[in-house]
DNA sequence: TGAAATGTTGGGGCG
DNA sequence: ACGCCCCAACATTTC
């Protein structure tokens, strides 16, 4: 095959790496000097359990045709696909007569099994298939204990693993590609049907610039100032303080080497050194999140720890449907899962709030809210969506304790005080004044009428009494551990 | 990356 | 001047 190298073509496999920078099955590609055909194939059913859900899908839509024109531009267009990523691979390899299939590796764990299955076909057939790392700063098998284990504890895998590695210098994109001699067959972006049949994507096409230029934009205007009260402001909602680049990490529209890069660099000479610190250790938390998927891939849907098998959750959909809708009677709560639903993000501290109210507070399975979340968020990703969800109930590694349980009223006095965040997403509430925004079942009657507010009517009361609902987690919590001494 | 309950301390009012 | 009490502020423990 080498005496072929120049002029058989070598295909570049997209998944979730939807960016021509840094990306090094591209790049290795296009360095051979032979034609390079990109190339994406739809197979959603691969996905196992985990197809991308309604968010996920608005937004590859709209990826894919920013990839497809940088591609363009570069020479070679994009080739598009529907259908078995095996058999695909092969018959186009075989059609174009490609001595080679490059892509960048994915984590989840029916893409690893599925993905180690199609490099052994490809290379009985003869082709030079090869796999990178595009989308880690470190490879899950890389970081492991004295005892050749996988860390369960973020604050040690973070060590070793920094101690470890420096992860290498994002490479820049290829100037341009050696288009195959013939032209190809390709379905358009749009016969995916990937785009919503109702429009409800409104929200999100205001909110969001998906592709690589939406990527850079983020990063660029969190270096010019977010990222240096990144410790603080991050906690706060109603602003903008966090880089608001998940979903961008996700489709690999930026690569993490490109983030931590840059971020490091304005570390030696501007300030918010330590706010800088803060956001690079939240980068390793992605690193953490993967590396557990890999290691423990059963915990997309089975507790770590196992105890949590016997937990007694509720079965309550209206609860679930209530919490879903952003009708639960705490604003702060609502304000995120309305956030949520219009926007196709929302703000970390309030993912914590609103996962331990469906915990904690409804008794509901995390699995129910990862699957929800799972539908809804641009940012979905299988590897965080686990983690965060076994961190909020308590069941995962270095899990919240279950004890630990938020006060939705306290986490709304601290971190929106003057209500600009539930005010944006609650509107109902907009008249009400300080403090009952974030307790109107506790505002005097005169207050409530003077702000238009009938509770039950135009605002639901509480669907439960937290101080009740607090003492019924720990109970239900304690019931866990007598089952587990047995 | 919690919150509530309980314990400790120290300043000030007051007899 | 002194002891007592109250209570806010802070610290520690517990869930």
């Amino acid at each position: 095959m080498t005496t072929h190298a120049s002029t058989a073509p070598v295909i570049v496999w997209f998944r979730q790496d939807l960016r021509i920078n840094d990306n090094p099955a591209l790049n290795t590609a296009a360095e051979s000097g032979a034609p390079v055909i990109p190339l994406f194939v739809w197979s959603p059913e691969e996905d196992g359990d985990w197809e991308p859900g309604g968010a996920s899908r608005w937004w590859l839509h709209h990826s894919l045709s920013r990839l497809a024109a940088d591609l363009d531009k570069l020479g070679s267009p994009l080739v598009v696909k529907r259908g078995y990523s095996l058999s695909i691979l092969r018959d186009f390899a075989k059609e174009t007569g490609a001595h080679a299939v490059y892509w960048n590796r994915r984590y989840e764990p029916s893409t690893i099994v599925r993905d180690k299955n199609i490099k052994g076909a490809l290379v009985k057939d003869g082709i030079d298939a090869r796999s990178f790392n595009g989308n880690l700063l470190f490879e899950p098998w890389q970081v492991l204990n004295g005892k050749n284990e996988p860390y369960k504890v973020f604050t040690a895998y973070h060590k070793s693993a920094t101690n470890l590695v420096s992860p290498p210098a994002p490479a820049e994109a290829p100037k341009k590609l050696k288009a195959p001699a013939k032209k190809i067959q390709s379905v358009s972006i749009s016969d995916l049907m990937l785009l919503p049949k109702i429009n409800w994507a409104g929200g999100l096409k205001e909110t969001w610039k998906p592709g690589e230029l939406g990527a850079r934009e983020n990063l660029e205007e969190f270096l010019s100032g977010i990222v240096e009260d990144y410790k603080t402001e991050r906690d706060r909602p109603s602003v903008v303080g966090t880089s608001r680049l998940s979903p961008h990490l996700h489709f690999g529209e930026i690569s993490p080497r490109t983030v931590w890069h840059a971020v490091r660099e304005t570390q030696k000479s501007s300030k918010g050194s330590e706010s800088k610190s803060t956001y690079l250790k939240e980068l390793v938390w992605r690193e953490f999140a993967h590396h557990l998927l890999y290691h423990f891939p059963l915990t997309t849907s089975a507790p770590l720890r196992h105890e949590f098998e016997h937990f007694p959750w509720a079965d309550d959909k209206e609860a679930l449907k209530a919490w879903q809708k952003g009708k639960t009677g705490y604003p702060l709560v609502d304000a995120g899962m309305r956030e949520l639903w219009h926007t196709g993000w929302m703000h970390n501290r309030v993912r914590m709030v609103v996962a331990s109210f469906l915990v904690k507070d409804l008794l509901l399975p995390w699995q129910w809210g990862a699957e929800w979340f799972w539908d809804t968020l641009v940012d979905a990703d299988l590897a965080n969506n686990t983690l965060g969800w076994q961190w909020s109930a308590g069941c995962g590694a270095d899990a919240a304790p279950y004890f630990r349980v938020f006060n939705p009223l306290l986490q709304s006095k601290k971190f929106d005080p003057d209500g600009k965040y539930i005010k944006l997403w609650v509107p109902e509430l907009a008249n009400l004044p300080k403090p009952w925004f974030h307790n109107p079942w506790e505002a005097p009657a005169e207050v409530l009428k003077e702000s238009g507010i009938t509770l039950g009517k135009t605002y639901p009361k509480p669907i439960v009494d937290h101080g009740f609902a607090r003492e019924r987690a720990l109970h239900a919590f304690k019931s866990l551990k007598a089952v587990a001494a047995k």
